[in-house]
DNA sequence: GACGAATGCTAAATCATTTTAGCCAAATCG
DNA sequence: CGATTTGGCTAAAATGATTTAGCATTCGTC
């Protein structure tokens, strides 16, 4: 690490001042034009020397203003989303947005479309996020509460469209509530499960949590006992490994599972396989489908959820009404989660 | 669509000049001051109505600018990737690459960093990619050989490494060349296969076709005669499964397979167990770990190359380096894919 | 009816950079 | 030796937005 970097830094003026020269010479430098801006190569060398002693950093504003052609519009659009979170979703979203970008990208209107990531549950130390200088819009997602306390009271200076979060003041997409939940309690009690149980990571979006209470209602109400809730450190298969091996260990009994993550299920795959208990013969799995692979697991995952095409084809449209400069009220837009019955969840005979 | 777009972009002065008033008083009602500015509500409504009218969208780079901190620097960082490759790789790439500039940050100098995306073979269309008003520094990964192309030709004005490519001028960083390939034949007959395919999607990065054609020699080399080729169309298992039926369909013989991409072998998974043909029993199967689920698919999928965490703690430092201002010629850096031999090419009797 | 305060605005500076027009001295030419 | 060219630079404008200081009015009060 250069301990360099920890001096103020300068400008092209400061450099040119340093040497006496004019900041329009650093700058034909900086940019190779020294010969045809007829800067001697003695002049060129002592401000190359200069700038490397320096430490000089470009500005990018100064310089995008300065090449900014007149007349022109550009939008800076984000999609903010967590380290921690799986990305497949967050590309299809970038690949919508920018779809629809570039279908609307005229002579005069341009658009800069990125994916920028924060630790979860600390979106509020995300850089610039309270400035208006940064972005045009964003479509934030996989939020936790810390983050979504963090939104409500913030109120962003742009256009956002948050997704699988209810957030006061922000126009949302998020899954009918309780559907999955419920729905997935459904399926495993339908294929004749007595024990159903529930995994799912520490950390809960707003979303996970949500379906984790419905499904614990549902099978409450249906068995008139509530379901197992066996809770991994985080969402990747191993995880769901030493969870689930802790969970039998102790004793827990299991004959249905409802997995929050495709990732989770998987995980589970391998501990009832190393158990011998044939899946979906002695317990069945249910997962929701961030997965594009489920389909392809043996046996086949049901998933639930995995709504995300359509979420996000209703946010889209959303973020560029409101950079169009509509003046509707922040509003809440439901979709309901597809449901894929596959193998893994086949009704005992 | 609205067409209001296509109209040329409007500044705050312009808006000023229409109404007659100052562009403080309009820049003053932007930013929701007009009460302390003291701009009387009839102006502000008739401003706001002009904003809305005219369609009016900020200049970003003028809004950075002004609200600059002197003697503070601040690098636009970006991994660039394209639409069609797989996520996870880049995703780590950021974490890296995010985790390098928290420790770098300091009082005077901020890091932003983003990851945006091309149209595989078409990074050319890239806006600003040539522009230096925009990146400090970036890392380009999963390129195809029209994108290898441009760069070789354009050389980009600011800091760059490529990552699995070597193209001349630029740092890259990339897997040991034939490694892969040559291992993966390697594994496919020690496993005792007799008739090896590979199998790869219609666009070839450079590593891809690398690996391809080393595993092609090396076949060659070793049983005299050259194994089956399976192009699918594209890098989904379904495209894997429509092959591979095409394949069987068309009197192919196969008893061993490598895949360029782990989820083509979950495709050929799903292939073979509805052929009843047991892995590794009668078909041996090796991928490339590009996927973190390989080690828990039925059974273990082995996998080689996924040196992705080496090349990319190669190319973070590279990069910072660059940044610094080293005048270090471009040079390449060979990492050696790590192999893991699991499950699926278990050697027969 | 004079003074102070409130109201409603504007002019100009500032942020960092690039480029255009042009200045002055030295060299070359006729 | 005067005119023209070349070399080596600089001053100043321009890019778009925000903020600070301040200028006119009008209003209220004693």
């Amino acid at each position: 690490m250069k301990t360099s970097e920890n001096r103020p830094a300068v400008t092209i003026h400061e450099i040119a001042q340093h040497l006496g020269v004019s900041s329009a010479a650093v700058s034909s430098v900086l940019s190779n034009r020294q010969v045809e801006r007829r800067i001697s190569d003695a002049t060129a060398k002592r401000i190359r020397e200069a700038i490397q002693k320096l430490g000089y950093v470009p500005n990018m504003a100064g310089r995008r203003l300065r090449s900014h052609r007149p007349a022109t519009r550009e939008f800076n659009l984000a999609i903010l989303t967590s380290f921690e979170a799986p990305l497949p979703l967050v590309a299809q979203a970038l690949h919508t947005l920018q779809a629809e970008a570039d279908a609307r990208s005229t002579q005069h209107t341009r658009h800069a479309i990125a994916i920028e990531m924060f630790h979860a549950g600390r979106l509020s130390e995300k850089p610039g996020l309270l400035d208006a200088d940064r972005y045009h819009g964003v479509i934030i997602t996989n939020t936790l509460p810390a983050d979504d306390a963090f939104l409500a009271k913030a109120r962003l200076p742009f256009p956002a469209v948050v997704l699988g979060r209810r957030i006061p003041g922000y126009f949302c997409v998020l899954e009918v509530p309780d559907f999955v939940g419920r729905r997935s309690a459904e399926v495993l009690l339908d294929a004749g499960c007595k024990n159903p149980a529930v995994i799912h990571g520490q950390l809960l979006t707003q979303a996970t949590s949500e379906r984790v209470s419905a499904f614990q209602r549902t099978i409450r109400a249906r068995r008139k006992q509530p379901p197992a809730i066996i809770v991994s450190e985080g969402l990747q298969p191993h995880n769901a490994i030493v969870a689930l091996d802790e969970f039998f260990a102790g004793g827990g009994r299991c004959d249905g599972l409802f997995a929050v993550t495709d990732s989770l299920a998987v995980g589970a795959y391998r501990v009832f396989q190393q158990r011998n208990l044939s899946i979906p013969g002695d317990v069945a799995v249910v997962g929701v489908g961030d997965h594009e692979l489920a389909e392809f697991f043996t046996p086949p995952l049901s998933t639930l959820a995995g709504a995300n095409d359509a979420m996000v084809s209703e946010a889209v449209p959303l973020l560029f009404h409101q950079l169009e400069g509509s003046s509707d009220r922040p509003r809440e837009i439901l979709v309901v989660p597809p449901v894929y019955l596959r193998e893994s969840t086949q009704r005992r005979h």
